[in-house]
Formats: C-alpha cells, structure tokens, sequence
RNA sequence: GGUGCCAUAGCUCAGUUGGUAGAGCAACGGACUGAAAAUCCGUGUGUCCCUAGUUCGAUUCUUGGUGGCACCA
C-alpha cells in the first residue's frame, strides 16, 4: 500500500442537532489532527447564533477549517467547497494520516467524496435576469426554452422545480453546449480512504434537542443577529432557517412567537430531509452518538 | 345549583337536507451534481365524547349522561 492510500478521511454526519461536535473533537484528539466542518452555513462568518457554530471553547480544542471562513457576500457554492476542501485536506495529509470532516450539509459532503461536475461559474447578473424571467413570463415559457436547447435534460428534470430549470438554462446559454452534455453522472477517484460515520437517535428525542436549541438560540441573541443581517436578506445564503422566519417577523407577517414556532418546525423539516438523502448511502456505519466505545474501534481500524 | 353554547385527525376548525368525513398547520415518505439550512413532489393517520332510542341505515335527529366554556345565582 502506497503512502497516499494509508490516508484516510474520517466522516461524521447526522442530521442538525444530533450531537456531532463533541464527537468529533474526541476523534480529532485521539488522532491528534484537525476538523473540517462541512456545513453550507457555518461557513461564513457573519452567521454564528443561528448556525449553531461551536463555541470558541470547543473550537480552540482542535482546530478547525472551513468555519466562519467566508462571507456571505462571496456567492459561495459546492464545487468551490471541494476545490478548497481537495486543497486543505492535501496539505493535511502531509503532516496527519487522519482528517476528520464533520457536518450535515448532503451535497458538500458529496462533493468531497465523489466530486462535483466541471462547469462554468455563472453570472450572477445572468442569473437574476433568467429569475425576472421566471417571475414575468412564468415557468411554462422557461420549460419550453429548456425543451429546444436541451430535450435529453428537458426529459430528465422535475419540470416542477424552477431552481433546476434556471439552472439547466444558465448552464446551456453560459457554454453554448447542452447542460445533459456535461453531466457525467460518474463519481471521482480520491487519492484517500472514507470512513463515513452516521450519527442518529430517537425522533423524539432529535425534536426535543432542536426545539431545546432554537430556544437556547434566541436566548443568546438570535434576533438581534438577525436584525443585523435585515439589510442582506435577498443573498441567497439568507434563505436560511432560523433567519428567514425572523425577517418574517421584523417585516410584520408574524408574531416573535409565531417566528419562533416556525424555526423549530422548519428545522425539524430539515433534519427529516437530511435523514432522507443519508438513508440511500450504504457507504455509512450508523451509530447513536452515545456509542463512543464502538465508534472509536470502529475508527482504530 | 339554573340557563345557554360546544364536543369531529396530534392542534385549530369545516362538513354530512340521515348513506361511517375534509381543509390548514403539525407529522410521515420521496427526488435532488454548481442556490443544497436551497428547490421540488407525494401521503389523511379518525370508536365523528358515552349511552339508550327513532330508522333499512345515526357522526348527523331525539332521551339521558360526561367533560369544557359563557352567563345567571
């Protein structure tokens, strides 16, 4: 076995409010390495209270890469996530035999394992005119525009979802190529070993945590970080639970009590949706996290 | 204690001129390779409070209970 083979990339994830953190510092210690956190809103640093990033305490345990490292205004994306991600963990590697990454984002984490198709940045500028487009001319006028450059993609996609059209449409006209052209479809080698741990529990017991963790969140400020990002709310990584339904608030359409309801409610959808993408990956050892023993020796080998 | 109103899904409620019932929210399931905490699709889960009648048939009408609310004492 080569030198680059023996590298292995330790995976923790579960839906929001699970548990992952204090896992995930006691595998980093045990290997004596450092923590990528692989959650799409953790990411930047004008969100804290409402991501539920770590606090410093925790955070200055290990080290950690990838939290608050970014702003909002960045127009930060997946495949930017890999390729940074693809960097750090080469220059990690030189130095650990371990990496651990931990986070619920779904498709960060698959970008890091399978990689994430070639293709063009997109205009932001291009994009808020095909989402005028949308509003003005309606879907059915974009879908049939999909049908003539695209008709293989025209055939595959949710015709329902207007993200997936736009999408399909930025890539067609950016490149000049059909998007379906540029699929692959196929996953890309690593150079490291994947270890992917699931962490679960009861479902009451998640609700219980999340519901306890937005009241908790509010406690420490929630709303006043939420009045500083006020003015940034149409960015798209404003479209966040736990933001949104606060805006809500402050622009009249809810009471506090109402908006508060709706973020536990909506995060408990989230960790619903999460569930649903980690059960089709056979690749992961489910575990509750109270079963440290078994992780670690699960990890050792 | 008296009078009136109410009792239907986990919650808020609609409805059936008598043929065992449906909305919103919640819950549950699914899709998803460049917005992903995004976006999109699907599913009704029920002793219609209990009892005795009338009826071919009662969740619906009638009797008597029970519980809740309001008003009067």
């Amino acid at each position: 076995m080569n030198k680059k083979t023996s590298s292995t990339l330790i995976i923790l994830l579960g839906p929001t409010a699970v548990g992952k953190t204090a896992l995930s510092i006691g595998i980093a210690s045990h290997f004596r390495t450092e923590i990528i956190s692989c959650d799409s809103r953790q990411l930047f640093k004008e969100m804290t209270i409402g991501t539920a990033v770590p606090s410093e305490k925790l955070l200055n345990q290990v080290p950690h890469h990838f939290i608050r490292s970014h702003s909002i205004s960045d127009n930060y994306n997946a495949a930017k996530f890999e390729t940074e991600v693809l960097e750090r963990l080469q220059t990690l590697f030189a130095t650990h035999r371990v990496v651990v990454m931990t986070g619920g984002s779904m498709l960060y984490i698959d970008a890091i394992c399978k990689g994430i198709d070639n293709l063009p940045d997109i205009d932001p500028e291009f994009r808020t005119t095909l989402v005028e487009r949308l509003k003005l001319e309606g879907i059915e006028r974009l879908r049939a525009e999909l049908k003539l450059l695209d008709p293989v993609y025209y055939r595959e996609v949710d015709l329902q979802n207007p993200v997936r059209i736009l999408h399909a449409l930025e890539i067609c006209y950016t490149t000049g190529k059909t998007f379906s052209s540029q699929r692959t479809k196929t996953s890309k080698e690593r150079n490291f070993k994947i270890v992917k741990i699931g962490l679960n529990r009861d479902r009451s017991e998640l609700y219980d945590r999340i519901n306890h963790r937005v009241d908790e969140m509010i406690r420490s400020g929630l709303e006043e970080e939420a009045r500083t990002l006020y003015p940034y709310r149409h960015l798209n990584t404003l479209n966040t639970v736990g933001y949104r339904e606060l805006f809500d608030y402050f622009d009249g359409n809810c009471t506090r009590e109402e908006a508060i309801e709706k973020i536990k409610a909506n995060t408990r959808k989230y960790a619903r949706k999460q569930l649903t993408w980690f059960r089709k990956d056979p690749d992961i050892h489910w575990f509750h996290p109270d079963q440290t023993m078994e992780i670690m020796t699960l990890v050792k080998n």
